[in-house]
RNA sequence: CGGGGUGUAGCGUAGCCUGGUAGCGCGCCUGCUUUGGGAGCAGGAUGUCGGGAGUUCGAAUCUCUCCACCCCGACCA
């Protein structure tokens, strides 16, 4: 390709609406162009990555029995109430009408329609399992749209849907997913790691997410470095304190606090250790007040606390409701002295076996000291694990200690089992005549996502640096003073002939810019290996090589550049 | 949806407080020079100052209102 015949728009400065790095170099490099929120244009660079990207889901989903399809955008109502889905997924779906006014979605994913299919199509246990899927653009019209096309609204995915006459045989295509995901990214050249996850709306039991690991991710997990267990935070489980709370040593106390409002602050000030300390969540679920107590040092997993019976629907009190019932503003609250037949106690694991602890005293400016449980105050309601597991915290598998990092979820894959084939009466007949319910897994992946993702974990001061699995050319050949020297013109028209024969992705900046130009956009939208040829070298009869990660060029001789060239790009 | 913020040329921005000819950098067009890291000189084009209403002799600037976008929280590939 040349440039002269192709489409390249890079911009010096990012709008200023981009914020991350992936975000402000994909408009930077002219791979996307925002038309509204959450909507982008896939410009002609961008295109070629995405494609990528998608042409290896492909044939990894292919050769790993997958079979392709291509189901509508658009889906009728009727289907989705069909699941009980059309009220579930709310506002997060588009509606439509058409001219006869009958309701229809842009689909936000696609198991009716393919449940349907199966219903209509599968008969026998001899055509089972099957696995479809198909890559396509899906809508949801987020609350949020943000970063460009990590989180849009119109994306592309592959989704993946497979159906079996046990759960032996889901089973065993969720494993065969599990391991073909982990090719995909492993292909895509990405640092990835597969984790335990929530089911969320999709419902179903087993479920892992795959994420892309990045410091701007979205989501934390948990990981055990001396052993396999990784989970999203979100869900890992928080091992309860072994051993048994400590006897009280100290006696109940009020500390002045005058402008400490925080744990933090109040650890600071009395110079104890944050550990010492326990905060108080004011919460209202069932029209009841509820307090949540954590740990100073830990914070609420809102998912785990939402699954504890009456809280399914809590939210946080605000700060008329607190200060209603505490008379006392918010900084200074504590769970001693409180009416207990109005509210309802919830202990974190961790804060039911502290002794000798430090909270708010319920009036303002003081803290109190020297908390015990069952002396000081009644036990706790309730007693569960609130809270986010920190570093350091023991692996639930009991094989060391957690570290978090933080990732962007590209995959997720889930033991649907029979959920949506049971509402929409999927069924065959088994070897024995009997009609049975299909149970049911999919497997999605972000296919627009990963490439800013892979930005995300690919870049530089100067640009994208992708994978060459992803990039939208291998090689860029960037001739100095082209319009001048017909010298510089045969040698790189010679060499440009010889990558296209080759079947290298070459790209030809015939732009007869100057070089600075030209290595910067060459540099920016991410070709991982470079040749130049000018008058200078071409004296000598060299040209010269620079791969996109190297820190500086080499001089090759212009007679091998073509066979180094198909080394380098082959790997 | 709740909270915070921003809308001025394709991109980045100044001007707004204290009303009085809309400015700068990059990019774009023309010409000449230049050609190994985002060139120099000269000339040029591009603005409903987000929309509407109001106050005023006069509004980018003040007031009201609507809209869009961005950031922080609950969803998800």
């Amino acid at each position: 390709m040349r440039v002269s015949q192709f489409f390249i728009s890079t911009l010096k400065e990012a709008p200023s609406e981009a914020e991350l790095p992936s975000h402000k170099l994909m408009m930077r490099a002219g791979y996307i162009k925002k038309l509204a929120s959450g909507l982008y244009t896939w410009m002609p660079v961008g295109l070629r990555v995405l494609r990528k990207v998608e042409n290896i889901v492909r044939e990894e989903m292919d050769r790993s029995g997958g079979i392709e399809l291509l189901m509508p955008a658009v889906q009728p109502a009727e289907l989705w109430e069909e699941t009980g889905r059309w009220a579930v997924f709310g506002p997060q779906m588009l509606k439509i009408k058409d001219r006869h006014d009958n309701q229809f979605c842009f689909g936000p994913t696609h198991e009716e329609v393919i449940t349907d299919i199966a219903r209509r199509e599968i008969r026998s246990y001899r055509q089972l399992p099957v696995n479809f899927y198909q890559i396509q653009t899906k809508f949801r019209d987020e609350v949020r749209p943000r970063f460009g096309v990590m989180r849009a609204r119109e994306f592309m995915m592959k989704d993946a849907y497979s159906f079996h006459a046990d759960y032996a045989s889901l089973e065993q295509t969720y494993r065969v997913m599990y391991d073909t995901y982990s090719r995909i990214f492993t292909r895509l050249g990405l640092q990835f790691r597969a984790v335990a996850a929530d089911t969320g709306a999709i419902g179903g039991s087993g479920s892992h997410e795959f994420h892309v690991l990045a410091d701007a991710g979205e989501d934390a997990l948990a990981y055990c470095p001396d052993s396999d267990y990784a989970a999203n935070v979100e869900l890992a489980e928080a091992v309860s304190p072994g051993a048994p709370r400590p006897a009280a040593t100290e006696t109940l106390r009020e500390v002045e606090t005058p402008k400490q409002t925080t744990c933090e602050e109040v650890a600071a000030l009395l110079c104890i250790p944050l550990q010492r300390t326990v905060k108080l969540l004011a919460l209202i679920a069932s029209d009841k007040l509820h307090i949540a107590l954590l740990r100073g040092d830990h914070s609420l997993n809102e998912i785990k606390l939402s699954k504890l019976p009456g809280l399914g629907e809590f939210r946080f009190a605000n700060e008329d409701e607190i200060r209603a019932f505490f008379n006392c503003p918010p900084g200074f609250l504590g769970p001693v002295g409180i009416d207990r037949s109005r509210v309802r106690v919830i202990a974190d694991t961790t804060v039911a076996a502290m002794n000798d602890f430090v909270a708010g005293s319920n009036k303002p400016k003081f803290h109190t000291a020297g908390i015990n449980w069952g002396r000081d105050l009644p036990e706790p309601d309730v007693v569960a694990d609130i809270r986010n597991v920190v570093a350091g915290d023991a692996s639930p598998d009991g094989k060391g200690t957690l570290e978090i990092c933080r990732g962007i979820e590209v995959g997720h894959i889930f033991q649907l089992r029979t959920k949506y084939a049971e509402a929409l009466n999927a069924t065959f007949l088994d070897a024995q005549g009997k009609t049975q319910v299909m149970e049911m897994g999919c497997y999605g992946i972000g296919v627009s996502r990963i490439v800013a993702a892979a930005i995300e974990q690919n870049f530089d001061e100067r640009g994208i640096t992708l994978p060459s699995a992803m990039a939208p050319f291998q090689l860029a050949i960037v001739p100095i003073g082209m319009g001048k020297s017909e010298a510089v013109r045969e040698a790189v028209e010679h060499l440009y002939a010889g990558c296209v024969s080759a079947g290298i992705e070459v790209l030809l900046d015939d732009r007869d810019e100057r070089p600075g130009v030209m290595f910067a956009d060459m540099e920016l939208i991410g070709i991982p290996h470079r040749i130049v040829i000018g008058e200078r070298g071409l004296k000598d009869g060299n040209a010269e090589y620079q791969g996109r990660r190297d820190a500086s060029a080499q001089t090759i001789p212009l007679q091998s550049a073509l066979e180094f060239v198909k080394s380098r790009v082959c790997n």
